[in-house]
DNA sequence: TAAATCTTTTTGTGATATCATTTTGAAAAT
DNA sequence: ATTTTCAAAATGATATCACAAAAAGATTTA
């Protein structure tokens, strides 16, 4: 049956944006935010329908995303979000602190006063974020706050799997918000901030971990059993 | 026009593989052997054709190979093998190291002595092309070998970010092999072993970047200058 | 009542048609 | 000879259609 029941964010849609891309980024947004729960099945069709377009690009968008690893593509040609293993978790952690403590590594020879001021203004939109609740926006301003130092090298090549990452993550955080009493959230974006600030690189490695690992990445393998199993 | 000059390796077809996917795997195999040179032109219709088929495959074959990063969608709508450039080139090698590093220590506790067997008669086929001065062989094989590693540990998610990498170092490798006399193969995988054997974590770690580093890792700025401008 | 079988519906895949954009290459202008 | 203009061809994007596989319901059987 139709799935009626998703409602995806709405998202502005510029000129030249072809329909997949539209598509793709509406979709990513909504997985990001943990809107759609894992084990959900997608249909073309469904989609299709509700957002009033032909299947064709939705497939295209839908094969961008399982390329990504935000989707699954059964066997069966079922399409879910995939599920989440306490093992798998902690892979998903573990091999984000590596690739954002490459990124972090690899982009502070970049890092300018701007961009300092720059994240700094961030990070108060930050807090009002945590102030008003909105947690939709502190997930999206908390992932531009990341994305904002590792992008600073403009070779980069790692951010596209760190955002994979994210994506992976994504329907967990929602799971976890739930069943946590609370998310728990140290904010430790003055640290990393002071690390920009002073060019300290052992500082800002060690902070982003911190971050990292003071969000989702604190759940120990008993309170994952507790939620997943 | 028709891309008649490109000519992919073949390719078993099993039963149950979907169009799509076939044709996913074969331009997959010739990105990473170097079969398709940076900056060439792909078109939907000459794939098309040349592999007999309607564009519709061809789209999504494309769609997630660039979403690896293995090709990209320009602006202006035209698909290519991208661009290296030295600074590029550096990037992807240190992330490189970076995650097969992170791969070989979350893979070394699953490591069996039946799995070193297993890598130590796929290092004797590697012995063997190299002796046979079969360099497409020698690039399958290498990356199993990698590969086979990593995939000890069954809750691993880092694999696929592993082959975008080789993916995007793929087309440049076999304009590398041209421009050096010689590819300066220098066999670590012997270290790999051994260090697998006796489960020594430090020493796998240092054999895996020597053993990145010693391929085409090696190359210096200067060379790269060189060879890419 | 539960399991198995059959029919209907739904779904993903691939081919084809159409449209708008872009590229190409010839003709015209400088 | 070089640049500009413009018409023809090629190309990517999307919608639609046809087909085979899979899922869901309905019916029969034990």
């Amino acid at each position: 049956m139709l799935e009626k029941s998703l409602s995806l964010p709405a998202l502005s849609r510029s000129k030249d944006m072809t329909t997949q891309e539209y598509i793709y980024l509406r979709l990513r947004k909504a997985i990001l935010l943990g809107l759609i729960a894992p084990g959900k099945p997608i249909t073309i069709r469904g989609l299709a329908e509700v957002l009033e377009t032909s299947p064709t690009p939705i497939r295209e968008a839908l094969r961008r995303l399982s390329t990504e690893h935000a989707l699954q593509m059964l066997p069966n040609r079922r399409i879910v979000v995939p599920q989440m293993t306490p093992d798998r978790f902690k892979e998903l952690i573990m091999l984000r602190i590596a690739l954002e403590e490459h990124a972090a590594h690899s982009a502070l020879p970049f890092v300018s006063n701007r961009l300092v001021d720059k994240l700094t203004a961030l990070d108060d939109q930050i807090d009002k974020a945590v102030v008003d609740e909105d947690r939709d926006q502190l997930i999206t301003l908390n992932q531009l706050f990341h994305k904002s130092i590792y992008t600073a090298n403009p070779d980069q090549v790692v951010m596209p799997m760190i955002e994979s990452i994210w994506l992976q993550l994504g329907p967990f955080t929602r799971i976890a918000a739930r069943n946590v009493k609370e998310l728990y959230v140290v904010d430790y974006h003055k640290e990393i901030l002071d690390a920009l600030r002073t060019r300290d690189e052992q500082k800002l490695i060690a902070a982003v971990t911190d971050d990292i690992q003071g969000g989702v990445g604190h759940l120990h393998a008993d309170a994952l059993e507790r939620i997943l199993g």
